[in-house]
DNA sequence: TTAATACCTCAAGTCTGCTTGAGGTCAAGG
DNA sequence: CCTTGACCTCAAGCAGACTTGAGGTATTAA
């Protein structure tokens, strides 16, 4: 259809991806993705950024946010698409962070399973609402479903 | 201070729930908490007001939407502040919404360790892409992280 | 050749959960 | 009485992750 040499149309791409296309637009926009023109002033991708789309859509699923995607992608050499290696190095990473998440949810779980029993809800002493007892030292209410946030 | 019979002003309410004036003022906006005014047009809250606005964050920390949490407690005879009786009911149900949160991420982190092995990642068949193979039957991108968004 | 698609850019809109600011009122102490 | 400080309302702004729309160009099938 629009495929010339070995590149796809951001139509196709967006289909196979399962995105829509004003999203590889905002991909791209974003330093996430790139492409090439061809002389209509039309995106030419490689099929490999399939896989970068992938690992984004992934990522995002352990609820990383582009940003932080982009600080690991950012990390690979040249910004190419992650061979196998990288991905298991990401994926390593990646999983710390997922490791923690769930850590954090599943303490939460475990505390609601203790105000099931009291009932109780004070702001000073419940365990849900003030996990780690943050509140008392720094005043913001307790962060604690995003344990890797302390950039800005 | 500005403390009249029964109630609190907003301030004060804000400094002891741990959350800004304003998102007082937006909670009530949004229904999920309530005052009544006094013969200057200030708000007065009952106490009661600390302990729904502690089950409104304690909803949050587990990942619960702010129109999630007016569904729930609007379902309370009165749209009272929980009771006991009450809170423990919540409880269980949002401890159900947390365990499959929970089981999502950990398939989720279980499948990364997979790929951390393969290095594999192709739109079609990566077990975190495309979790339970939503993408071949709804055309919409697999969102596992929200087990409970059927609304809409 | 021509009509139908497919693309392009840039601006603005959407949704969530609040925050900030402007301009004005109310309450309490000296 | 008068000055703070606590409140009030309403409008607008912000961040994140996109989507939608308008107006215009490219490509392609017939």
């Amino acid at each position: 259809m629009m495929k010339t040499d070995n590149s796809w149309g951001v139509g196709k791409i967006a289909e196979r991806a399962g995105v829509k296309i004003s999203t590889l637009h905002y991909y791209e926009q974003q330093g996430l993705i790139s492409s090439v023109r061809n002389s209509g002033n039309q995106r030419r991708y490689k099929k490999e950024v399939l896989r970068r789309i992938g690992v984004i859509k992934a990522a995002q699923q352990l609820g990383i946010s582009l940003k932080e995607i982009k600080q690991a992608l950012d990390l690979l050499p040249n910004k190419r698409t992650p061979t196998q290696e990288d991905w298991k190095k990401l994926s390593k990473q990646w999983k710390k962070s997922l490791d923690g998440r769930i850590t954090a949810m599943t303490k939460l779980r475990d505390s609601l399973d203790g105000c099931i029993g009291c009932g109780c809800l004070s702001m000073k002493n419940c365990p849900i609402y003030n996990p780690e007892d943050k509140l008392g030292k720094n005043k913001k209410g307790a962060v604690i479903l995003s344990s890797s946030n302390d950039n800005e």
